[in-house]
DNA sequence: CGGATAGTTCGGCCGGGGCCGAATTGTCCC
DNA sequence: GGGACAATTCGGCCCCGGCCGAACTATCCG
């Protein structure tokens, strides 16, 4: 099999609305049983087993088998930038707004594999340039000198490393870049220390908390109105 | 329709192997006929006509009538990005090598959007690594005090500006990373100026010129065995 | 005008694969 | 052991969509 015909392999694998649902649900890297992505597939639990095997098969999910349970999640990161990168190429519905299954919480904020995404990822992307904390470029972009002082102090300074890694990702609602890479993941390691946003359950929407609502104001000048 | 849908929508053009084989041609950005394009793809040239309209409506191609000739292109860096990451994905053959239609060429040189890829887009990453005229981490890289002076000098210095851009882009028959971005692409158009590659017709490979050969290995260190 | 070539549309064939109901296996817990 | 529940396998239905032959339109050129 050429790389050509894999490659549209895997691409089908992603072209079934219940596969793309099982894969969407487990993008921010937690693990889920058959059962769970059943529900978020919408369709049943045989068909679900179906998929899973094929999902595995093709070394896009690995599985984890505890008791009666088996639990799911992908493979690597890889999986999850392809996901993302076909989200921007899908882009949003020209025109009209979108209804979103449980609404518009995935569109406020949401962990993009393990930053964060939607409005608030976008906004705290802003927050920081403005404030000269960091610059960001098309393909990379780095953390200033005041950057790494006022990093430091909200406690979410990346692991010490020889570079701070940070590269902007596109966000596929917003359709502006917000900030992954290792500070990406600081960020939004610290914000959920501090309670200020919370997971929700089957979704990658998180919750901004009241305290949370007040934290992004004071320390970054954020307030969603959304 | 959702977002999820819609991604699974795009996922599900990239699917099919006469889609993916038209999509993989355009990749280094030419425009081709629908002729050419039916040729690629292996199937004839209703059925072609058939799926260039399914993927201009999908916005993953753009066409431009010239005479009796219509010219497609890929609609945006943005498809060119998400081909490469399934490809990533897809990843190479589990064990056995693999027989390309072609040959060994695509996996010894290419065009990978704008910028070279394969064994010598790795080997000259690797090369600008060791002399230390670049640093590559995981999810940026620049280029060093030294590596400014050698670029400069080599004639391909990216366009000037507040950063230079760098960016690791994993090779999906290499399976490491070889340089994207800015640099990169200024790196592929000198090699091209210099006559030290060619484009292949129908095809990203590109082929090593007998001056390019000494020339690589002169400047780089390179020197391709395959 | 008339032949040649690029490209599209239409119609019909056919196979792959998504879906579920029913039955089966494996695990937990009383 | 026996009931409950997670998960899988099997069988069969059915429809979507890829493919090509034939016919048609548009453009170029002599």
């Amino acid at each position: 099999m050429s790389d050509i015909t894999r490659m549209a392999a895997v691409a089908a694998l992603l072209g079934d609305p219940a596969r793309a649902n099982i894969l969407t649900a487990l993008m921010d890297g937690r693990a889920l049983t058959a059962k769970e992505l059943a529900f978020a597939a919408h369709v049943s639990p045989q068909t679900t087993s179906g998929h899973l095997a094929r999902l595995t098969d093709a070394n896009l999910l690995t599985v984890e088998k505890q008791g009666r349970h088996r639990y799911f999640r992908l493979a690597s990161p890889l999986v999850g930038q392809m996901l993302e990168s076909v989200m921007a190429v899908a882009g949003p519905e020209p025109g009209r707004p979108i209804a979103w299954r449980g609404g518009e919480a995935l569109r406020t904020a949401r962990t993009c594999y393990d930053h964060l995404a939607g409005r608030l990822g976008v906004a705290l992307a802003d927050s920081l340039t403005e404030a000269g904390h960091v610059a960001l470029s098309q393909d990379g972009g780095e953390v200033t000198e005041r950057g790494h002082a006022f990093l430091s102090d909200f406690g979410a300074e990346p692991v010490a490393g020889k570079r701070v890694f940070c590269r902007p990702c596109l966000d596929w609602s917003e359709r502006r870049p917000h900030i992954a890479g290792r500070l990406g993941a600081a960020l939004a390691c610290r914000c959920l220390d501090l309670g200020w946003i919370e997971r929700q359950r089957d979704s990658r929407a998180v919750t901004i908390t009241p305290v949370g609502g007040r934290g992004f104001a004071d320390t970054f000048g954020i307030r969603l109105t959304g």
